[in-house]
DNA sequence: TCGTTATTAAATATTATTCGCAATAATACA
DNA sequence: TGTATTATTGCGAATAATATTTAATAACGA
């Protein structure tokens, strides 16, 4: 499951000449023991090390979730109106997409094998180097249907 | 092609209790007759706007793009950093989606039927009513990638 | 071990988007 | 067709997410 240990994270960054830090790795092991349909802001990251007793500025968890989401290890998701949301970027058996009500912002994971063969075929097609793919579905949740009319 | 008329937007509006105003049935027009490719920015309509002569104030502007989405007339992509952009909801044969560079923002089109009938189907399942649809790939174009390292 | 330089924390700046308000105009209805 | 109701507008001010600047620190390559 954990697929990037110091080591290879340290790899990764070295390559590119940049540096690890234990702050990096600190926030990449966050997303790494995140629960299966969890996803963080950069806020709540924050508040989540704050509560663990690390003491990570929000300056460089800023800057960390977008190194990461360039890098490919991050999946940044628009999963509510104002900010971002981020979550490990997981591979075939894992990789998954959102259907999302645009009201209230509930969540639903799922699966589907054929996008990411679709996006892959695609990138590929147009010699773009695939980061991520996602699937975001905008609707309309039972309960908020049912709550008529206010927008 | 052009989906809406003043009547039908009309009657559309009306059916939730909200009322068709010229700035409405204005910026609906712009996204109808926009090129195919195109996507805006509030800030870019508004200057489009003002460009036509039409004093349409920002606000306004922020707010309908939002009321239109909400109501599946447009969609509402995350194609740059920082903001939004839009463009009009099309239907089965004009659906699509977008291939995005990550470090220049190049953006791609494509077509895929299967996509809408997957997100079709998921929302179905879950009793969500569908709004959009759209399958967002992240990448690096090719450009980018000979423009080594720099982010 | 050392020098170079990427990275950090903190404070500050930026900027997209929202909100409060008073004036206006779209709609329902008499 | 005129009137009352209230959704909508434009303006300015507020908000909040994110970026940037800076001096201090610490990874890394040699
Ligand atoms: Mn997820
Ligand atoms: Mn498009
Ligand atoms: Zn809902
Ligand atoms: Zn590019």
């Amino acid at each position: 499951m954990s697929l990037y240990t110091a080591a290879s994270l340290k790899a990764e960054l070295n390559d590119r000449g940049w540096r690890l830090t234990p702050q990096r790795q600190t926030i990449l092991q966050v997303f790494q023991n995140l629960a299966r349909g969890k996803h963080l802001s950069a806020e709540e990251l924050h508040d989540l090390l704050q509560g663990e007793g690390e003491q990570i500025s929000l300056s460089t968890i800023y800057r960390t979730l977008k190194l990461m989401a360039r890098m490919g290890l991050l999946r940044e998701l628009e999963l509510a109106e104002g900010h971002k949301h981020y979550e490990i970027n997981q591979p075939y058996p894992y990789h998954h997409h959102h259907l999302l009500c645009v009201r209230c912002n509930k969540t639903i994971e799922f699966k589907n094998d054929t996008i990411l063969k679709i996006g892959s075929k695609q990138a590929k097609k147009d010699g773009f180097h695939l980061l991520d793919c996602q699937l975001t579905i905008h609707a309309i949740c039972p309960s908020c249907q049912r709550a008529l009319l206010p927008v």
